[in-house]
DNA sequence: TTAACAATTAAACAAACGTTTAATTTAAAC
DNA sequence: GTTTAAATTAAACGTTTGTTTAATTGTTAA
């Protein structure tokens, strides 16, 4: 894992957020330097190119998910705890890296700059790993129904989540949310229980 | 609703696709002039300014929308049934504008162009409203439980579907997918089932 | 103190951008 | 055939873009 010092992380942060809010094409290497304060030359010099610290900034991120993922599945929890655990954590994790995620849904739809993504690739295989152990647990022990289709359950968590915020403008008018405290303890309370019940219904048998 | 002759619709056309793939600040005029085989400047001298061909271009589209979904819910079918083919008609829509809703999901979390979206909006309400009535029916008629969140059920059908288009690389690989046809048949039988099945879990009370 | 290197700056660079101009061609109407 | 308007073009416009240069300042070590 590269280490950067205060400068380039202060780069790194600000692009973060422009990149996230304005696009990466939207986004001027002018701006990014003046929300740094720093000299428009530093991010050349530092990072080589506005695309490579692109590169920089995701691989960044993506060594941190890394290390996020390996500190669970440690506990001795029921497969349908371990489940609701990983739905709590699928959540939590898209919401702290809200900006990251944004960046990452472009970039991936677009094939205009392929980069490799291969650490972002690993964290999804390492998620879907550990995930299907977790299904095929509770498959083994009779608790949960056999005719499912593993693989397309994480899209099913992941996508409602980032559905509702890619139309966050629509359901706050939908719902009557005004505040973004209102909005974030929606998010925490109605959509988390609403993913769970979803899953549970398709996994468990009802009794 | 505008209307546009054929000169028009190839530059809104090559526009979708650029855009699409590309991103709006990632595609130049240039090169959509250049893809619909016209003079650059013929973008301005028909739609104004790049911008206000976006603009344009959204209209056309979404009023396309508001007339697909007026043909349906006018059948006689139980209230599963009707949902099973609303499902339907979201992913066949989805996968027959994927160019759009990929532009369409970039706009809408980007802050640059805030532009009206008036138009999607209306689309997405009427949408919500259908989808509700129908869900009503089937909690009175006693065939569908009464937990549960209305208003999250669209986000769970469009995100599974739209997280699947987005991460088609990773889901291609883990799948063992080689083939467009093989990829879409996926989306059209794997997917389009799990889906209805999920949904189903949540809706229906077991036997 | 001086040598060496890293950090920082303002200025300049060519290239690409969206848009406009002014001239020309095409088509339709009379 | 002439007139009028629409369609089309190449060229130029002024900005903005990402990047580099060359000079200067800051820091560290001998």
């Amino acid at each position: 894992m590269t280490e950067y010092n205060e400068k380039q992380l202060d780069i790194l942060m600000a692009a973060e957020s422009l990149f996230a809010s304005e696009g990466f094409d939207g986004t001027s290497i002018r701006s990014i330097a003046k929300a740094a304060k720093v000299n428009i030359a530093m991010i050349s010099y530092y990072f080589g190119s506005k695309e490579k610290m692109l590169e920089a900034l995701i691989l960044h991120r993506t060594s941190d998910m890394k290390m996020q993922l390996d500190n669970i599945f440690k506990e001795d929890l029921t497969p349908l705890e371990k489940v609701e655990r990983l739905i709590d954590l699928y959540i939590s994790r898209i919401n702290k890296n809200k900006c990251m995620y944004q960046i990452l849904h472009f970039e991936l739809s677009t094939k205009k700059r392929l980069m490799d993504m291969k650490s972002y690739a690993e964290v999804k295989q390492q998620n879907m790993a550990a995930f299907r152990k977790i299904i095929q647990e509770g498959q083994e022990s009779g608790l949960f129904k056999t005719n499912i289709n593993i693989e397309l359950i994480p899209p099913t968590i992941m996508g409602t989540l980032v559905h509702f915020q890619m139309n966050r403008p629509f359901f706050e008018a939908e719902l009557g949310i005004k505040t973004d405290e209102a909005y974030e303890n929606y998010i925490k309370n109605e959509l988390t229980s609403h993913i769970k019940q979803t899953i549970k219904a398709l996994l468990v048998h009802e009794n």
